[in-house]
DNA sequence: CAATCGGGTGAAATCGGCCTCACCCGTTCC
DNA sequence: GGAACGGGTGAGGCCGATTTCACCCGATTG
């Protein structure tokens, strides 16, 4: 990269962690300076009217409605607005695009790639994430989470409870508990209730 | 604060942005003490057994399932176990305390709590996010997202089309159009469909 | 061997979101 | 004044998730 000005940026207000992550991250960059930082939701417009800066960073779980992005990029058509989500779907992203926005990255993107991502928007570039599921593309969306009911089975599984104790308890048939017990077993990954025994008390109830 | 032995945390690895912000935001604290960071998950168990951690952090989106947090407290007893999640449910947070957690927090937590939790969870305390809505709680959970018909008829819309042109356009009746548009209005918070022709083209189509 | 359990399939019922349409009212505009 | 529009209500159908239950099989166990 040759030297020349620098990027300016203004970054709107967001999660303390990505925040001071963000910080970080573009300080890293020389070729990128931050304008304005952590500026609240509602002072957006008047940071672009002073800093006018090539790039702002926008929260999108802070937009009430994406008219709000139509706005800024109306007011401001120099400044090349991202929007940063935390794991938008194809359709926010497209409609965040659709009203104004250059590029829409979720905040779970390689720290790289959102510093490349800001060079590519401030020349106008679109950006998108990836397509989060082509096929059977693994995503870390965490652990399954079990249904109430299946917490109210799990609870009294812990203890130790036969089948038909649960049945009895929660004033449903055995056949029930039986297919909640094989969805949970199968969310949690445990092949037994013994697997599951281990781990009665010690904390607050499933439910 | 008085001056003691500094709490040992094994971070496990997360997005970047959070990454960072974690890292910066504990080196704050003096007396917490970064061990491991940015522990991939595989990795976990044995890096609990390495550094025999106060606390270790865990990604709740790295999780395949809860009994991965339960194998880690069962391993390593007097290791606290806090789990980060973006945006969990109560639901999501009981279980992850009924499977050995000490804490469960969100992302979005202020970076000031997220130190205090990690000091209460050092010595056992249960740290739980705040219930997002007791009653009518404003959550910051981004605008609402148009269903793909209703981005079938704003874009039409945004060309200044009339509702019977719509619903020729579209195969519907123009009561369908006119419910999509009541709908597109209310979630974009616009009052006439004038407000929208002005942002046509510039951008790919909003579907 | 009989009971219990793990595991698969499937079928009702309910619920919420989405799409479609209808009817009501009042305002604006030509 | 009639047509189009903004706004409210509600209905019916579709679909997916959840809950409930039923039947099937094989393995384990007392």
């Amino acid at each position: 990269m040759e030297a020349r000005r620098p990027i300016t940026v203004v970054v709107s207000r967001f999660e303390d962690l990505v925040s001071r992550g963000l910080r970080t991250l573009i300080g890293e960059d020389s070729n990128i300076e931050i304008v304005g930082f952590d500026v609240p939701h509602g002072q957006l417009a008047r940071s672009f009217a002073v800093q006018d800066p090539d790039v702002g960073i926008l929260n999108f779980g802070s937009l009430r409605t994406p008219i709000e992005v139509r706005d800024l990029h109306a007011a401001h058509p120099d400044t090349r607005i991202v929007v940063l989500a935390n794991r938008p779907t194809p359709a926010e992203c497209n409609q965040m695009l659709a009203f104004g926005a250059t590029a829409c990255l979720s905040k779970e993107t390689q720290a790289r790639d959102i510093l490349n991502a800001i060079h590519l928007a401030s020349r106008g570039l679109h950006v998108l994430p990836k397509t989060p599921r082509e096929f059977g593309a693994i995503e870390p969306t965490g652990p399954e989470v079990l249904t109430p009911r299946e917490a109210d089975v799990l609870e009294l599984l812990q203890h130790g409870r036969s089948n038909a104790e649960i049945a009895l308890a929660l004033g449903v048939g055995v056949e029930t508990v039986r297919t909640h017990a094989r969805n949970i077993y199968r969310k949690l990954g445990v092949k037994t209730r013994r697997e599951l025994a281990t781990l009665a008390g010690g904390s607050p109830a499933a439910r």
